[in-house]
Order: structure tokens, then sequence, then C-alpha cells
DNA sequence: TTGTAGGCGTTATCAG
DNA sequence: CTGATAACGCCTACAA
């Protein structure tokens, strides 16, 4: 069906070879030539078998975004990094395919080496993964090209992880509310295998310890990134006494949650509940109120992660450790004066 | 570096093509043979180069999923969609590349059947297609292996769809907020370029007709299924004398940008105002009220197509027409009966 | 400037 | 039951 070069070639009583050298634009054929093969490349509507080209050179022209599928794929997390990959990976060859690691089959990471091994991708972008995922214990081994994208891992060895700076993010966000007078500041925790949802934790730990907040223990509510957990953990936190004036929520979408609830016990934000989030989700800037948050800048970090995946695959040589994005605070409307 | 099957044939002093054999599972080969292999493929940590596979078949082992990405990454429509794919794509080979039809060199569909041509995938899933793209006037006549997923086209001549029987579900959504007594019931229509938001539209216009309801032409308001932009058409509704009772908005997300301004104008939903969506989000039914919708089955669907397209691809028979899928009327608490 | 030989890793096919 | 040969489409390396 399809032509090749070979037909080409014989179409300008010319041999394949020359057919080659003339379409990846070797300065090594006469320009006549050249023109006569172009045509007929035109004429016979020829397109590269990438395939083959693929095949040659023993890779596969694939990376492999790896993510569990159930809720990431609706975030913007991840909406936003796959934009990232794409402009870094734009003209070096390579397209992205979509993996589910949500499966259990998956969690063992021996699905994802499998892909590697039969050569169906050159290398991994893992997306948001969890700490506590056996991948790293079964990936490390394979020496295979990979990035964590959006998350630390406890122990780094032989893996390259891009992520932000939460700790300074959750730091900024406490002086914050410290600034406008509030002493009794909450924290929605993020799941407790997320090493970065962790920093995030210790962060506001932290602050409290440095500035001497004590404040009760269950000011420290469990949320699990979800809206709707964080809805109830935020009741938990406002039905009882004394009230928090802050909730900081580890993540936007927590952040919505607490408000939800806010507005459900009439109470308004910002004039009597303050709320902080952390990511930035394109929503907190149109939601009500504007959302006051901590902004990662995903594509950037995405882009960056696949920039050196890219690297890493073209020269074969490991990375060395972790890059660290900054991140900034954003001031909107749903952070006020300590109400009194 | 990586073991091939030569290197296990040497291991065993056998000829390379009886490794194939055994390891595709043959039954020609005698079992102390295929024991020795099998320990032998173990031994060097064999795993098949999926690629040389492929490129001896002629088959890419990839299918495009082409959506744009602006919004469309982030929906759960999207996300539904992948998970259908997925479903129907286990156990074939064949996995899911991702691809940006947003940018420009993309949407004269040159890039997409680029990719086809190069033999990057197999063949495409066009995931709810602008009906304005040009990329059918150039994909159609190249006869790429391609399914349009929730969208149906203008002029279907050779391609196929899978889409949801959108005329029917807003009448369900008309006819039962009829019999809750309405009769000032507004519409929030999609974008005019999208076919499924037309069908949409015009199966509230007929209703309206059929039933002589004689509402003022400024109860359709443009919509371009975002939230905020459906805030502010909802707005224009609310203001306005004489005030609809019920609105159905084309889209769930515009369902929810309708309850916002309802909200901030203070009108209690229902009770004041019923409001109806279309698609049934994940959000649906846990926003405040739950949302009166039509469920349309997304995973569902995209399973359908992505099966179409793994029997077009192997039979290399073009499937013949669109493909319907059925929707359902899901009551919640956002509509109720009309005031007074 | 162009041609030839060979190989990438797998499988179909025919021969033994 | 196993082996030999060829082919998929391209490219590297060397020869003319």
């Amino acid at each position: 069906m399809r032509a090749t070069m070979k037909d080409i070639a014989l179409q300008c009583g010319l041999h394949k070879m020359t057919v080659s050298r003339a379409l990846a634009g070797h300065s090594s054929v006469k320009p006549a030539t050249r023109l006569k093969i172009m045509e007929a490349a035109n004429r016979l509507n020829y397109e590269v078998n990438v395939l083959a080209q693929n095949f040659n050179v023993g890779r596969a022209g694939y990376i492999g975004v790896a993510t569990s599928f159930p809720y990431m794929l609706e975030s913007s997390y991840l909406g936003q990094s796959l934009r990232g990959f794409q402009v870094a990976l734009n003209g070096s060859g390579m397209d992205m395919a979509l993996f589910d690691t949500y499966s259990d089959s998956f969690n063992n990471g021996e699905k994802l080496a499998k892909l590697y091994r039969q050569r169906k991708v050159d290398g991994l972008l893992l997306v948001a993964l969890h700490s506590t995922d056996r991948f790293l214990d079964t990936l490390r081994d394979i020496h295979i090209p990979m990035v964590v994208v959006g998350e630390s891992v406890a122990n780094p060895t032989g893996l390259h992880s891009v992520f932000c700076d939460d700790e300074r993010g959750v730091r900024r966000m406490c002086s914050h509310l410290f600034e406008l007078g509030h002493r009794r500041i909450a924290f929605i925790a993020g799941p407790p295998d997320y090493a970065g949802a962790q920093r995030r934790k210790e962060a506001y730990v932290n602050f409290c310890q440095k500035h001497d907040l004590n404040n009760p223990s269950w000011y420290i509510q469990q949320g699990d990134f979800s809206r709707a957990t964080a809805r109830k953990v935020a009741l938990a936190l406002l039905r009882r006494k004394p009230r928090p004036t802050a909730i900081i929520a580890a993540n936007d979408l927590m952040a919505f949650g607490a408000i939800d609830t806010a507005r459900e016990l009439k109470l308004r934000v910002p004039q009597d509940l303050s709320v902080g989030g952390f990511d930035d989700l394109p929503g907190a800037e149109e939601c009500e109120p504007p959302l006051t948050t901590v902004h990662q800048p995903v594509k950037l970090l995405a882009e960056r992660a696949a920039g050196i995946l890219l690297k890493w695959i073209e020269t074969g040589v490991t990375p060395s450790s972790g890059t660290i994005m900054k991140v900034s605070l954003k001031v909107r409307q749903s952070t006020g004066r300590c109400p009194q």
C-alpha cells in the first residue's frame, strides 16, 4: 500500500540509500537528484515509516506517563503536567503514552518495568506518585530512565524527582495569616502517604512550634485531598471550641471544601474565617471568594521533568539529585484580618 | 545489553526460530526443549522486543487519543473516556498515546494524518471534536481508522462516531420539569460548533413549540460549556421579568454556574428555581443541592468507541454508521415543583 | 555523488 | 519437532 523508500528509488532509477540520504537532508546528494526524489516522494504521498526508523535505532519514540487514573486524570494538576510535558517533548520525536497505575497489576511496578523492557516506552514520567508505592523498590533496580513529577521521594537513590518547595509554601501561608493577627490556625492535612503532603504538614507543625501557638491537637485534621472529606473534617474544626480563625488546607480542593462548610455554618469568609489553600488550581481565582493559595508552577515543573528525562534518554547519563521548584503566595480574598 | 531470542538460542544450542516458537506458546515444541528455553529466558531476564514485533507486522501498537488540551484535559468527560478506552484496549496489545489538537498545526488535520501515515499510531480516537474542525475534511479522505467519541458529525460519510442520545435526554428533562408544573423554562446553550450542543438546543426548542410554551426569545442564552460564562448569562435570565422558574443547562458545568448565580441572588434551589443539567459529572451527585441531570454513560460510550476502532484496525473493515448510546434522567434535588 | 552489504529482532514459510 | 531463509523499512559503514 504505502510507498517506501524503495518505491521512490525504483521510480527514480536510484538506490534506496540515495533516497534515504536525500530525504534526511544530507548534503551529499546532487541537487538535481534530490529534486527528482522529492517530487517522486510527493507524487507517491511518501511518509517515513517512523516505526522502522525507531526500530532501527532501538527506541520506542514514546515516553510513558504513568498516573493513577481514578482522580488524577480529572485533576488540573495532571492537565497542566501534560501540557508541560508536551512543551518539552515538542520536536524531540517523542510522544506521550498514557498508563494507569491504579490497577493492582501496576502497583508493584512490574508492569511499568515491562513497558520499558519490552521497548514500548523509552522512559517514564511518574505523576504525583504515592510514596508508599512499591514502584520504587521494583523500578529502582532496573535503571529505567524515569522522573517523578510533583513528589519527592523518601529514599531518592537512583530516582530523580521534580517537586515544589512545599515547606516554604506552607511557611509563607502561615506567616501571612500570622501577620493578619491569626493565632488559632488549623490545618487540614493530605494523605499521609504522599511525601509532599507530609512536608506540608510538617511545615505547619514547625511554624506552630516556633511561634508557640499551642493549639489543641485536634486543630490538625486528616484529609485525603478530596473536597468531600475536607467538608467533613472542616465541620469538626468549626463546631468545636475554641474555634479556629483560620484554616490552611494542604491543597485547594480541600480549601474549597472548608469554604463549603463555612458557608453552611453561616460563617463568612474571610470576615469570620480565613481559608488558605495550596496548588493554585485554575479554579482558585474564579471561585467565591477567590482563594488565597500557594502557587505551584505545575506546568513548568512538568516541563522541567520531561526535559531532564529526555536528556537522560538521549545521553544515557543518570541525572543526579532532585530538583526543587519555587512557589509563591497568591494573596486573594479568602484570607483577611483576624476577627475582633 | 538486553537479551534477544538469538542469545537464548545460543545458550541452548538451538535456533532462534525455535526460541520464538517456544516463547509464543506454539505446541510444536518438545516440552523438554521448551523448558530449557524458558529457563534460559528467565536467567537472561528476557523480554520480547515489542518494537521489533510490531515493526514486523507493520503496526505501531498505539491508538492515538486526540483531544483539545485546554480544558478537555481537566474534564471528567475525558477522564471517563480514557477509562473506557483503557477497558477496551486491555489485552489487545494496544496502548494509548495522547495528542493535543488544540495547537494550530493540528487544526487542519494534517498532523493527525501524519501520525497515522508515519505509523506512530494505528488509529485515532477523537474526543468531543468540534464539528467545525477541518479535521474532517482532511482526515476523511485518508481513510484512517478513527472513531469520534461524544460528538456526532454533520456529514458522517466515512466517519464513525459514538455519541449519546442528546435529543432524548433534553426531552426527558423538559418533560420532568413540565410535569412539576414549570412552564417558564429557560435554556443555556452550549457552543454552537458542537453538534451535540446543537442537538440539545434543538430538542429544547422543539419541546417548547410542541407544548406551546411561547417563552420570550431571551429564554435561550448562549453559553460555552464553562461555569463562568454560565454565571453571567444566568444573571441575564434571572434579573429580567418574567423570570423563568426553571433553567436547563446544556451541560452540568453550566448548571453549576446557574446555581452559583441563583445563590448570589438569594434564590433558593429548588424552591424558587429549578435547575437541570446534562452529563452527570461525578460532582453532580455531591454538590449542593445534588443536581438533577441527564446521565451520559461516557465510560461505556468510550469503551464502545475503542472497541469499534480496534475491530476496524484488526479486520480492516470500515464500520458503517454512527452509534447512539442511551441516556437516563437522574432526578435529584435541584428540581422541584414550580413555585405557586 | 552514488551504490552495496549488512543488521536491528521478530515471525511466516518452507524444508528437513 | 527443528532449522534455514527471507522479509519488514530504515540506516550505518564502507566501497566505488
